[in-house]
DNA sequence: ACACTAATAT
DNA sequence: AATATTAGTG
């Protein structure tokens, strides 16, 4: 990493590594864009798996991580605590959720750093700190005091608070922050060594060699040759081991039929590894698609919402995640191809519960996490989001309308500061990669509860085009549509209890 | 001093 | 959960 004078005479490092990852694509390439700006050397990718092969890889050296939070393959606390054992690299957390307990969280799984969506070129232009700070402030290891936390919840609600117009300029840094540069990149601890399927193998060749009672560390260590493998490490394996067939036998004595099971080929110990492989279970012929109930199965919400969580288990289709930066975003839908929408106009905008939103005419559900299932039971055409929502913290629910269902919509009037992302990125002239749109607003969002929504004509829209064309057959065939009584009546069951949190 | 293991820490 | 470190023991 190389650091250099800018026009004001700070230094700024540039070219420094930085690995991005965040589930959702559009996210993504936004928060790839402000780190570019940045000049830092951006690897990007959505898949937290990938993420970690590249970080194992050390085809390249990463001065640091960022992820996002809400993930569903490895949530970004997880992937938070598996770096931070693994490596010694500084990560920040990306999230649109400033809850308190998160964001402390965060900070206790050794975060350096939490910053909110979407991230502005000021913040980012401040973490290659974190780079060179590395452990060398912190000598006595518990400095993430209460106060800290504190402080940087207060911090962050402030400047979130106030009007958007005015960036920040407080964001000065104490004088020691340029002092030791050189350290960073030499400072790599040693990292945590892992028990490859190999390694394990050369161990179990190792102790079967020696019989059970000779099987002792250093003995061990001699006969596995391994360079670099200390006798704690083998020793520390051992323990491991033992403790397995411990349990082993206890289970084994219960039922009593089977052999034992100890070698490589069993599961036994090759838990080593399966932590961090996917464990996606779910054959490729399951998939949500052909769970779709029919319209009639769907008519409680209940039931609406329990084949929403239900799909949630499945994986995407291919093509569908598993980005790396560089793909199209997806997921277009050419309006003219669907049902004609009902009349709605018994039900009352906007959603229902955090989840299922009313669209266009169809109980749709349109937000959740970035894998909410493409194959809802009705797909929206457009996702009207009102601007209470845009404002809101859950910033990347209208990232994922829009990158899923290709197409979203927001009313004509300016919308607050967490949005802007969407707004400036995606509708932005020069890509080329979607179609803006004007869309008349449908009456029925003409309550005059839902003053951000009423009666302001045309609503802008960014529709992306096609490029899974497989998947239209697969909407289409498996839309719904719901008459005013079914949907009132869910509105109404909905209201009444407590509403489940997506 | 050394190796081993159980317990504990990260 | 996996690995590292420590502390007690022979």
């Amino acid at each position: 990493m190389l650091l250099k004078e800018n026009s004001h005479g700070d230094q700024f490092p540039v070219g420094m590594q930085v690995l991005a990852i965040d589930a959702n694509f559009v996210c993504l390439k936004y928060l790839v864009t402000v780190l570019q700006q940045c000049r830092y050397k951006v690897t990007a990718t959505t898949d937290a798996e990938e993420a970690l092969q590249i970080l194992r890889n050390k085809n390249e050296e990463f001065d640091i991580v960022i992820t996002d939070v809400v993930r569903e393959d490895i949530d970004g606390f997880k992937l938070l605590q598996i770096i931070s054992l693994e490596m010694d690299i500084p990560v920040v957390m990306v999230s649109a959720n400033d809850d308190v307990s998160n964001i402390m969280r965060s900070i206790k799984h050794g975060a350096r750093d939490y910053l909110l969506k979407p991230v502005r070129l000021q913040e980012m232009m401040n973490i290659w700190q974190h780079v060179i700070r590395k452990n060398l402030d912190n000598p006595e290891k518990s400095s993430i005091t209460k106060e800290i936390i504190d402080q940087k919840i207060s911090t962050l609600k402030r400047t979130r608070n106030q009007s958007t117009k005015e960036e920040d300029e407080s964001t000065k840094e104490e004088g020691e922050t340029n002092t030791h540069p050189d350290i960073a990149s030499s400072s790599r601890k040693k990292s945590r060594m892992t028990w490859t399927q190999e390694l394990h193998e050369k161990f179990l060749d190792a102790i079967q060699e020696l019989g059970n009672e000779e099987a002792v560390p250093n003995t061990i260590l001699k006969i596995m040759n391994v360079p670099g493998l200390t006798r704690e490490n083998v020793a520390s394996h051992l323990q491991k081991y033992r403790n397995i067939l411990k349990k082993q036998k206890a289970t084994m004595n219960q039922q009593k039929n089977r052999e034992p099971n100890l070698n490589r080929n069993s599961t036994n110990m090759h838990g080593c590894h399966t932590a961090y492989q996917s464990t996606s279970a779910v054959p490729s012929n399951f998939h949500p698609v052909n769970l779709v109930p029919n319209s009639e199965e769907l008519a409680s919400s209940k039931q609406l919402y329990q084949y929403y969580m239900q799909s949630r288990q499945y994986p995407m289709e291919q093509g569908m995640h598993n980005h790396v930066y560089g793909n199209p975003p997806s997921t277009p839908l050419p309006t003219e191809n669907y049902l004609p929408v009902p009349d709605l106009k018994l039900l009352k905008f906007p959603s229902v519960f955090p989840g299922i939103k009313v669209v266009d005419g169809c109980l749709g559900i349109s937000s959740g996490p970035s894998n909410t299932p493409p194959f809802s039971p009705s797909i929206p055409d457009v996702c009207y989001i009102p601007s209470t929502q845009m404002l809101g913290d859950n910033a990347s629910t209208q990232i994922d309308a829009i990158s899923q269902h290709g197409l979203a919509a927001w009313p004509p009037q300016d919308f607050g500061p967490g949005q802007h992302a969407v707004k400036n990125f995606v509708n932005e002239p020069g890509d080329t990669n979607c179609e803006r749109k004007n869309i008349d607003l449908p009456d029925y969002m003409q309550d005059p509860n839902l003053t951000d929504l009423k009666g302001k004509g045309k609503a802008k829209a960014v529709q992306y085009f096609p490029e899974h064309p497989h998947m239209e057959s697969g909407f289409h065939q498996y839309r719904n549509s719901f008459t005013d009584d079914e949907l009132t009546m869910m509105v109404k069951e909905f209201n009444d209890d407590d509403p489940p949190k997506l």
